[in-house]
RNA sequence: GGCCCUAUCGUCUAACGGUUAGGACACCGGGUUUUCAAUCCGAUAAUCAGGGUUCGAUUCCCUGUAGGGUCACCA
């Protein structure tokens, strides 16, 4: 059906990019990518009142950041340069010529205030406001000065096809004579996004369903150029936090670089996302970049709209995590670790630890640190090295016996596996685990909570797990 | 108010018109266990309401209700 799939991503620079904005970047760039086609990134800069300093440096990190690539846009060139709408001037002069020449476009001849007086007396009377209702008889000459107008050819109710929702109809009242150019020269979104796709050649709109309403506006403008529309395909809203759930001050709306600082991985945003308004109809639910770009389809985008299950992104993140290569991981939480702990023997602490934690820095702040202290002379407390309802002499007994025990290892030997097959041979001896191995870990860690005791022997060493276990008796 | 979209466990969702309405997150209970966890097993939990069509509706149609969108010189 079509040579190539071309899909774009077309924000505005107003701000930070949140959740649901990422979510359309990434459903139009996974359905580029999982076609070979091409994934434009262009910007929509054409209110200048609106428009926020540093937002397009912005959006282009928070892009890179998932590693959402383009082929096209304003940083990287493309043959449909250029990629910014504020430089494309030219390009909508062109095409609101054409119109002008069809007679489908007229300059409105109006005020700010005799509109707003249309608006009143509309909204009065409990009816929508129709701008062609008050369309003038004759079109003056338009000298760039005035606003704009697109003269609806037809009035007529449309049908057309969404690729999500499938047949679409909308009643008259959707039709009108909007503004193609505005009295500053910019064009806005409904006249400058039809042009810019036509011009860049974009096989498939994909965007969030506010659009439905405007859709009859943007069909007669295709009709009146002559254009074929590309594929329609709407994504389902987001709908903000509806429940009676918000786990912490974590709200959707936040800048989706924050997620990135607070620890979650790029991937685990992305299969979040992913999952937020379209599914594989499988159970499977933890996916790769990879695998999405290999089951992901159009028809199964959702039509419903959906809350943000922020615990559920919690959870993928640990699934994700617990995927990560070594190196990665070790590089990933280190970033987090004060200097003093980033030391290669925790690795392995840090992998025993990291699976129970939705990421790093909840880990670090549900006061895991600790864990990491154990590299250090724990100081501790005499009363607690006793387990439950012992007493001190069966637990010194059995500290002299773990000693004893492990003095047989050789340094080279001293390893996790042999650490734990040792003390797990002397516990079941005795009859009670816990007698034995509480005071070892407490002896070793000086922690109420702490990694397992073989985990700290095995990175501390022989002669240290010795010195401390001497030190307890 | 007009026009449009949507409606399954608390949440995200699955189910050619025929299933004990399935899964996941959360919650609860239990097993395992050296601590906190993790992990394993299990339980509770849903088709918005009312009419049709049909031998049979979660599924199709209508009405109502609820939620959302839109009615800009914003995108």
């Amino acid at each position: 059906m079509y040579n190539k799939v071309v899909t774009r991503f077309a924000p505005s620079p107003t701000g930070f990019m949140h959740i649901g904005g990422v979510r359309t970047a990434l459903f139009a760039w996974l359905w580029a990518r999982k076609n070979n086609g091409v994934f434009i990134l262009r910007i929509e800069d054409t209110d200048k009142e609106r428009e926020v300093k540093g937002s397009i440096e912005h959006i282009i990190k928070s892009l890179k950041w998932l590693g959402l690539n383009w082929d096209e846009g304003p940083d990287v060139g493309g043959p449909h340069k250029p990629y910014l709408q504020s430089e494309r001037l030219d390009s909508y002069k062109k095409y609101a010529q054409i119109l002008i020449d069809k007679g489908f476009a007229y300059p409105d001849p109006y005020t700010k205030e005799e509109l707003d007086a249309f608006r009143k007396k509309a909204d009065e009377e409990r009816r929508p406001f129709l701008y062609r209702d008050h369309r003038p008889k004759e079109f003056g000459v338009w000298d760039g000065t005035k606003a704009l107008r697109f003269k609806t050819p037809e009035i007529k109710i449309y049908h057309w096809n969404d690729a999500v929702r499938g047949a679409l109809s909308a009643g008259v009242e959707a039709l009108d004579d909007f503004i193609l150019i505005k009295s500053d020269g910019y064009p806005t979104y409904n006249f400058a996004h039809i042009v810019d796709d036509q011009e860049m050649k974009v096989t498939h709109i994909i965007r969030a369903d506010e659009f439905i309403s405007s859709t009859p506006k943007f069909l007669s403008l295709y009709e009146a150029l002559g254009i074929t529309p590309p594929v329609f395909v709407t994504l389902p809203p987001i709908l903000a936090d509806g429940g009676n759930k918000k786990l912490s001050k974590r709200d959707g709306a936040k800048d989706i670089l924050e997620y990135g600082e607070e620890g979650y991985l790029p991937e685990a945003v992305m299969n979040f996302l992913a999952l937020l308004g379209w599914n594989p109809g499988t159970e499977k639910e933890i996916f790769t970049v990879k695998e999405l770009l290999k089951v992901f389809e159009i028809n199964r985008i959702q039509v419903s709209g959906a809350q943000v299950n922020l615990e559920k992104l919690d959870w993928m993140n640990k699934e994700h995590m617990k995927k990560l290569p070594a190196e990665e991981m070790q590089k990933n939480i280190f970033s987090y670790l004060p200097k003093e702990f980033q030391n290669e023997k925790l690795v392995p602490i840090i992998f025993e630890r990291i699976s129970k934690w939705s990421d790093v820095k909840v880990m670090l702040e549900a006061g895991e640190l600790d864990c990491f202290s154990v590299v250090k002379q724990p100081k501790y407390d005499k009363i607690k090295l006793v387990y439950k309802n012992s007493s001190p002499e069966r637990i010194t007994k059995n500290i002299k016996l773990v000693i004893k025990a492990l003095e047989k290892l050789s340094e080279n030997d001293f390893t996790m596996e042999n650490v734990k097959s040792t003390l797990m041979l002397i516990a079941e001896m005795e009859g009670n685990r816990g007698e034995v191995l509480h005071p070892v870990r407490y002896a070793l860690s000086g922690l109420d909570k702490s990694p397992d005791p073989f985990i700290i022997a095995s990175i501390i060493g022989k002669n240290e797990t010795l010195s401390r276990l001497q030190k307890a008796l």
